[in-house]
DNA sequence: GCATTACTGAACGGTATCGTTTAATTGAAC
DNA sequence: GTTCAATTAAACGATACCGTTCAGTAATGC
């Protein structure tokens, strides 16, 4: 089981030839493949995902999936670093850093940060991988480090920063951050893990409440 | 799939005789089939569980779950009402409604309920249920019915009372129960869903946090 | 040309599952 | 003791899966 370098990605695959004297691999299979893998392993689940169905959804051999991954544990590690990855992307904080006042600022991030959450495909992912963490803790953990946690180190920073510029008065900002994030997300976050149908407006009034909670704590 | 009369529980397992002339079923051996599911289905998952193992560790040949459940669907189905229903009386607001001030009985709920979702069957039954969610719906509409928004509109009514008796000045008691829970919860919930080890000492900060949040907010 | 590597298709052994069937046994009611 | 339902052990057919092997084809560097 891989998942050690999700914050790395750029695994090598051939032996050591940077240039091989065979037939060159074509990576566009790999990615097939890992699409494939991640289609299936997330909606069906580790188990009832068969690599046979696996390789016929991305048009390959079996054979090619087990000279590439090697085992089917291995391909679902491989599909869990691929998502990641891209998650990566998906969601900043970066881009609120600066520009209007905290109050907008705040709510942009509110908004923007359940948005992100309500994806389907996050709901998905998120599913798929605490219950593959019931056997495989290290997935779990790694999925806490690239996801959530590095979010709330962002959002802590942002916050440490307000503070500093004297736009807030946070005696901890870790605390505070999850304070605010967690008043955003309310229950939405388990409705959709359970498959209640999202509410914006619902959501709406989640963000604006946490909003007046927080200014009213955390103003100077 | 039943998971319909998750609040009724006592569904009929014999024709219609009340007091059959045959050999009379062994309740004992329901039992123990169901609790021998659970077990399976929430560690392994549903596919990766075998009816042969499970009928193994009841005690119990293959046939009799047969003409019990007559299905592995619905065999899954009674697993999850009955842990449903067990789940009905570990947690209870009602406890709390009065005595001492305002100040120690949101404490005291606050830690009760973290304490009762922290339990490792809980946040089990958690990531199971969602998981399965992904393809029967219905399994996570009854386990919100039956869990979280029963939780929330007990809360939400206590917050209510408190409202009227001016012990407290809150608006919107439904947002305002959402704000307290989920700050009390914090990451808290995430990271024992994704294995993270748990943190009491955290949770009392996010505990204490939440309640001076709260009372800044809606203190009369 | 030739060596080397990537990939394919098909098949195989072994294992495991579900759900059903059959014949036999147990236990309570009559 | 007879009757009838619950239960059991064992086996069956069908299906599916994993992981491997093998012979053959495709694409590249030499």
């Amino acid at each position: 089981m891989s998942t050690e370098q999700i914050g790395q990605g750029s695994r090598p695959v051939a032996k050591k030839s940077p240039t091989g004297r065979g037939r060159p691999p074509d990576s566009s299979k790999r990615e097939a493949i890992v699409a494939a893998a991640a289609e299936a392993f997330f909606v069906h689940g580790f188990a009832a995902s068969s690599i046979e169905q696996i390789a016929a959804d991305a048009g390959v051999s079996k054979v090619t999936i087990y000279n590439h991954f090697g085992d089917k544990r291995a391909l679902f590690a491989a599909a869990v670093d691929c998502e990641c990855e891209k998650m990566r992307g998906y969601f900043s904080i970066d881009t609120q850093l600066s520009g209007s006042s905290i109050r907008e600022r705040l709510t942009a991030i509110g908004e923007a940060m359940v948005a992100f959450l309500s994806q389907p495909k996050m709901v998905q992912f998120d599913r798929r991988i605490a219950a593959e963490t019931e056997h495989e803790p290290e997935i779990g953990h790694a999925f806490l480090k690239a996801g959530p946690w590095r979010m709330k180190a962002a959002f802590s920073a942002f916050l440490a920063f307000a503070n500093e510029r004297g736009e807030l008065k946070i005696p901890d900002p870790e605390l505070a951050a999850e304070q605010f994030v967690s008043m955003c997300k309310g229950m939405g976050d388990l409705e959709r893990r359970f498959g209640a149908a999202p509410d914006s407006t619902e959501n709406s009034r989640r963000i604006a409440g946490a909003l007046e909670m927080f200014l009213k704590a955390y103003a100077p």
